[in-house]
DNA sequence: CGCGTCCAATACCCTTTCGATCTGAGCCGC
DNA sequence: GCGGCTCAGATCGAAAGGGTATTGGACGCG
């Protein structure tokens, strides 16, 4: 698991679209259907259902998120706080 | 910043070596030096001080460790409560 | 005062990973 | 059924990451 995939499934949680979440990230659409797969494997479990509309959150996508979300915050609190130290 | 320089990282924060924490990681000596460094030069400032006798923590390494340790362990229940909820 | 030891840093190579582009397949509205 | 969405797959080139070998600096001991 890499914080890059991470901040990838919050987008595509997010925008319940991996081709806007994308384009928000400015990365093209195929890498992050990439890595979320690639994390769903890792996790050992769907995160999402995928439907011609889009991408929907599964309840096991549902606990993840509240915990990714967790994670890039706490990984910008512990860059500030470290710069904050070093200067 | 990736999930791999913060368990570099922590790791040669507790053995105040990174040879040992190396042979802890299962990695070869250089890719930690080098991570640390690339970890550093993110954060824009030193998290250690270079002796002929190890690493030594500065103020702004600790601030971050602490921060580390979190980030990892968040993951890790981040990665448990997923799985639960997906079985 | 060398010499051996222990440390991190560097140089170099190789493998793997990752992202971009192009393409395909499924579904829906018209 | 055609056009417009969606996500997924294949392929390629670039970048990142780790391993081995080596260098360079600091210490201790004879």
């Amino acid at each position: 698991m890499s914080l890059a995939q991470i901040r990838y499934f919050v987008a595509v949680a997010e925008e319940r679209n991996v081709g806007r979440a994308a384009r928000r990230l400015h990365v093209a659409q195929p890498p992050i259907s990439r890595q979320i797969r690639s994390l769903e494997e890792e996790l050992g479990s769907p995160l999402f259902r995928r439907t011609p509309r889009g991408m929907d959150l599964l309840p096991a996508g549902e606990v993840f998120l509240e915990h990714a979300r967790g994670i890039l915050s706490a990984v910008e609190v512990a860059t500030d706080a470290t710069r904050r130290a070093g200067s």
